[in-house]
DNA sequence: GCATAGATTATCCAAATGGATTATTGATAT
DNA sequence: ATATCAATAATCCATTTGGATAATCTATGC
């Protein structure tokens, strides 16, 4: 049984998309999410052997985009797979995605059997769905360990973190304690604190580990 | 002016290096430590603006080894730079070396104004003491990513953690807390924290973002 | 000009963390 | 058989952290 949860800002496509899926009885939709900060908090309170195997993310949605959610939630989550659902083949958005932590991608209105397929072979062969195209992208970037930080790095911006923030989470990343940060900086500790704690806001966490894993692993650092 | 950290177990041998750099104007010996230990215990209470620019360390020392020590300042400190000081080639413990973070090595019956000659230049360029053979081994190591875990990965065993201290530090850096372990591993949370202070010792660090940090860096997890 | 966002600071409080210490058990090694 | 080590657990205590909230000040943009 895979369990599936499904992030889509309309109503509508969520439906469909349920519709398809629950003609194969391999599937169970867990829940369905109307964008990625409710994803978000329907995974915080998620008793882990109860997490979904396969998460369908639409992209363009409010409060959270898909590509933020992902980062997020894959380096929170790591077990779990994430599978961008898009309407048409926006190959830089879904790039995107990828470096942000989706392992491919599927366009909504592809057949239910076809969907069905791809999730199964996903969740039996560990392989996602992934276009010609867009795998020959990712072969560059890995390639090509040269290219500057440009391609590889330039995950902060997915969060939206100001520069302050940056510098901060850097600081953190070091082993320092707000007192050393703000003797550093020339600021108080407590301002150093309203940082960290506006930092977890937007990576979507609430503890100094937990940012650091989501610094670490998306090359926030 | 060039502050420099001279670590050796062996009076004479440091003796001897202050003596060869201190015919330079260059060159200040900050301190001498006498083993790894001694080493990471006086950067701790070393202020920041007089950290030594450059490290020598031998690598045959009582309580903590020079690798060791280097893959923890390493970390720690990332602006200085650790350079090995051994009596002969031997090519396998350097090369852990400079995995664990040194930028190169001199054989310490090297002549007074070779030593300088590596010092300055390593000081001005950046460039560390290699010689071509090492460097073959380190663009191997670079260019094979297929290679597993084996190369690059195993450095938990220059900690010395145990089994249950590794498992431990993988579900920190995954963000659980005390009591989210315990649970998972059905012993107490006390027990967790005691393992925790555990690993903070064997990783010469105080405090869980510091153990993180050592953690990525060096691919404990 | 006014709205908005970022940076700064503070206070109160609950919870988590780090450190020191002690003790028991089981396995391993000398 | 005895010493050592790893894992387990508890207690006490000081410090650090995370969260909520409120306020001020400065750019920046519309």
């Amino acid at each position: 049984m895979i369990r599936i949860a499904i992030v889509d800002d309309k109503i509508t496509n969520r439906r469909i998309v349920a519709d398809k899926l629950s003609r194969h009885p391999v599937f169970t939709i867990l829940f369905q999410a109307s964008d990625g900060e409710d994803f978000l908090s329907r995974m915080k309170d998620c008793r882990e052997d109860q997490q979904p195997h396969i998460v369908l993310m639409d992209i363009e949605m409010p409060n959270v985009n898909g590509i933020t959610a992902i980062a997020t939630a894959s380096s929170l989550y790591p077990e779990i797979r994430f599978v961008v659902l898009t309407i048409f083949d926006d190959e830089d958005k879904i790039f995107n995605a990828i470096k942000a932590g989706a392992c491919g991608y599927l366009l909504k209105e592809e057949s239910g059997p076809v969907i069905a397929d791809m999730l199964t072979n996903l969740w039996e062969s560990g392989a996602g769905p992934i276009s010609p195209s867009i795998a020959y992208k990712i072969l560059q970037m890995v390639q090509a360990p040269l290219a500057p930080a440009s391609a590889l790095n330039n995950s902060t911006e997915i969060f939206h973190l100001s520069e302050r923030e940056k510098q901060i989470l850097e600081m953190l990343s070091q082993g320092f304690e707000y007192k050393d940060i703000g003797n550093k900086l020339f600021i108080s500790a407590n301002t150093v604190k309203k940082h960290c704690i506006n930092i977890y806001q937007k990576l979507h966490v609430n503890s100094r580990a937990q940012a650091l894993r989501i610094a670490y692993t998306k090359g926030l650092i």
